[in-house]
DNA sequence: TTGAATTATCGTAATATTGCAATATAAGAA
DNA sequence: TTCTTATATTGCAATATTACGATAATTCAA
């Protein structure tokens, strides 16, 4: 055992679980405040801006890519990565959603 | 090695991944979108809800309720659990900052 | 106190994640 | 082509997660 099962469950939530796994490590959530704070994109200036080696900062922007959540475009020999915006919406609404159809009491 | 590097990231970047990582599971998700459906609170009904096994359930209600996504209140021989709204609340105005901050242009 | 009902914890096997050194790939410059 | 720069992939060790049977703890009723 110890593989999740993920095939009992919805696609909708299956969906949703990989995308909160993408940002479930403090890493990629410090990458994601840093391509928005620099706002237009960036590719291994991560690598000066966080304690981690190149390779490691490559899976996380892989990871982070695989399920949207940010978009690479090549130039040159560079590639830019940028926050996709539809992505963050989507979570947004989700949240908002939640929050929307939630009654405040308890029990 | 394996660990992550936790402590070189912030409080509230670490804060955000642990709060990611809660529903980074899909049966995690599915208690979520449980308890939002029936609004009122719930505990072993869960168990028939999903497919695993009671220990399963209740170690996933245990880490849902320690990063403070549930709350949990003893009735009787039961608990009852709900939805945070205060926790919902904080991840909606996460990421809808993040779109409010985001130019929709890349690279 | 005993028994039933409900939830939590322990122990453990299977699997997944994390991080990095070494290496590979790709694109432009000389 | 060769060199340089930038990024990706591979392989592996350390660690974390997942699931559940067995068992413990808790609460109420009789």
């Amino acid at each position: 055992m110890g593989a999740s099962k993920s095939e009992f469950f919805s696609e909708q939530q299956n969906e949703l679980a990989s995308l909160f796994k993408a940002i479930s490590h403090p890493a990629r959530v410090a990458i994601i405040e840093y391509l928005l704070k620099v706002d237009s994109c960036i590719c291994g200036d991560i690598v000066n801006e966080l304690p981690l080696a190149q390779p490691t900062v490559s899976q996380h922007l892989k990871e982070l890519k695989n399920v949207g959540i940010i978009k690479g475009n090549i130039e040159g020999t560079a590639i830019c990565y940028c926050l996709n915006p539809e992505t963050m919406k989507k979570l947004e609404n989700y949240f908002s959603g939640i929050s929307n159809e939630l009654k405040t009491k308890c029990c």
